[in-house]
DNA sequence: ACAATGACTGAAT
DNA sequence: AATTCAGCCATTG
C-alpha cells in the first residue's frame, strides 16, 4: 500500500459505525468527500480482509440495504449471520427497516 | 503510461 | 414503476 490514505479513512468510518447499524458505500465515499468514489469504497473492502484491527465489512452495504458484498465472505450466510446477530433484521439478503438502522456518518459524526 | 477492474450510484428509457 | 445504461475514480497488471 503506497498510499493508503483513502483506505485508511473507509476503515475508520466503517469501524466507527456502531453494531446494530449499517450503512452505504455512497455515505461513506461522501463523508470522504469523495461521492463519486463509491466503488473506491467497495474496493477498500476488498482489501480489508487482512487488515486490523478487523473492518466489519457486513455493515456496509449498498444503497438499497441489500447485501451486494455477501458473496466476498468466506460463507455467502456469514455477513447476514452477523447482522442478524447484531439485532438486524435480514431476509433474502435483504436488510428490513434499512431507514432504521442505517447509520450516516455525515449525521452521526457531525459536530453537534 | 495505458487499459482494465470493481462489494456503487444516479439518471435515462 | 421497473429495468437498463453510463459515469466515476483509486488500485493493479
Amino acid at each position: 500500500m503506497s498510499d493508503p490514505t483513502f483506505y485508511e479513512k473507509v476503515y475508520e468510518v466503517v469501524r466507527l459505525v456502531p453494531a446494530g447499524r449499517v450503512t452505504s458505500y455512497g455515505a461513506i465515499a461522501k463523508y470522504l468527500g469523495a461521492s463519486r468514489s463509491s466503488r473506491l469504497v467497495g474496493w477498500a473492502m476488498n482489501v480489508s480482509h487482512g487488515v486490523s484491527p478487523k473492518v466489519p465489512a457486513h455493515r456496509v452495504v449498498n444503497r438499497n440495504g441489500l447485501l451486494s458484498g455477501k458473496a466476498h465472505f468466506g460463507e455467502p450466510n456469514a455477513m447476514a449471520s452477523r447482522l442478524t446477530a447484531e439485532g438486524i433484521v435480514v431476509v433474502e439478503d435483504q436488510i428490513q427497516h434499512f431507514d432504521e438502522v442505517f447509520w450516516d456518518p455525515e449525521l452521526e459524526l457531525r459536530v453537534i
